[in-house]
DNA sequence: TGATTGGTATTGTTGAACAATGGTAAAGTT
DNA sequence: AACTTTACCATTGTTCAACAATACCAATCA
């Protein structure tokens, strides 16, 4: 079962998802279809088609002939987002096997956060903490869970991008998430389950205070 | 916050879907985008963009250079169904607060389906029974999760409509619900919880052996 | 100053075109 | 007769050009 081969339209979706994830498209910027498709050299047509992917995964607004714009993560985005994490991962954890497959994608994603930190690249850092994530729900062993929170951390690192001091914002979680793998790789569900759950809880207090922060 | 003009292909994909929900088009059956254009009266660029949506809802499936085709469930389909179901309906109900405004939505259901039952219209019965469990969904108070759910929700009544004897898929839980409801309403959220994963196992093992009996 | 009007750029949608791919049936081969 | 090859044909993938409808903006007018 080798993989399909993408279609323009995917793998152009993919690169704007990288650019607007990336930064190099902020929030709220208006995305003209005859420029960017040029820009990205293909015809209008795919390119709304990559508009209507990207629309539906939450990383772009369409507002009915004006345009599509990228999405601008709000409070209440964030508090929304902190509530399926908190309802998916949570659960994931409590009930999993302790020798899931998915536990070495989790052990994988540590390592890596480790090496960037000491590379002091937080950005990378970022990366492999939302990978530790999705790891767990890869847990339930359930697809249509893993898409849709594949969504879910997509968005948030849009919000993210709105964050100076990536630092303050990934570094604290490296070892808290080395110490639920251990729990639950020993066979302790329960407290994994429960160090997760603070540790959501006092993620989103210090997103939410760092976007008060902006205004 | 009143509804955008839906747009063409917004529309036409609310007619597909129906049309794929509502059984007139067959799992399996391909869907040739001249003759389907053709025959909702829209451009093949617009269908296209359709079966972009469509396919991201898991209603279609795209082989690529052959076609896309109306997505067959299988086994393996329902079961991650239920998974997703139990995962979110249970602790949706465990958390509740009784009074909220989405408590009033699955008395509306309750209520319709009851009528249906009346009118010996089963597919009214599942059409009320899946707005019950949209409303329970809608207790989290979270957009992304109840977009979500609805997806959920039209793969599953996809999968019903491969089955014959509606009744017994849907009578049994007519009442059930309306004990659910009455447990929430009355502030029991630990007891109307155990009663949706009870349910939601029953419901599977029917489902799985509806299809088993299929080959 | 503020409202009206008109021009212009952009989106929404269509239709036509052509290359690439997959399926099919006819032709040829063993 | 059964199997392979070949040639054809319908369909998808993608682009381009066109036009109506809409929204933005600036100039005009009360």
């Amino acid at each position: 079962m080798t993989t399909d081969p993408p279609g323009l339209a995917e793998e152009t979706a993919s690169r704007l998802r990288n650019d607007i994830i990336g930064g190099s498209l902020p929030p709220g910027q208006r995305l003209s279809e005859t420029r960017l498709a040029a820009d990205l050299g293909v015809s209008r047509n795919t390119l709304r088609e990559v508009f209507r992917l990207l629309t539906r995964e939450g990383l772009l607004r369409h507002e009915p002939n004006r345009g599509v714009f990228v999405a601008v993560p709000s409070m209440a985005t964030i508090v929304d987002i902190y509530r399926v994490r908190r309802l998916i991962e949570v659960p994931a954890l409590a009930h999993a096997w302790p020798r899931h497959e998915a536990v070495a994608l989790m052990r994988v994603a540590v390592e890596k956060a480790r090496a960037a930190r000491e590379a002091q690249d937080w950005r990378s850092v970022g990366s492999a903490n939302m990978e530790f994530h999705a790891a767990i729900v890869a847990l339930t062993d359930s697809a249509r869970l893993q898409v849709f929170f594949a969504q879910i951390i997509a968005e948030l690192r849009l919000a993210f991008g709105l964050l100076d001091s990536p630092e303050r914002l990934h570094e604290p979680y490296i070892d808290r998430n080395g110490q639920i793998l251990d729990l639950l790789a020993g066979g302790d569900q329960a407290r994994a389950a429960a160090l997760m759950a603070g540790y959501l809880d006092e993620s989103e207090r210090v997103v939410l205070a760092a976007f008060a922060r902006l205004g």
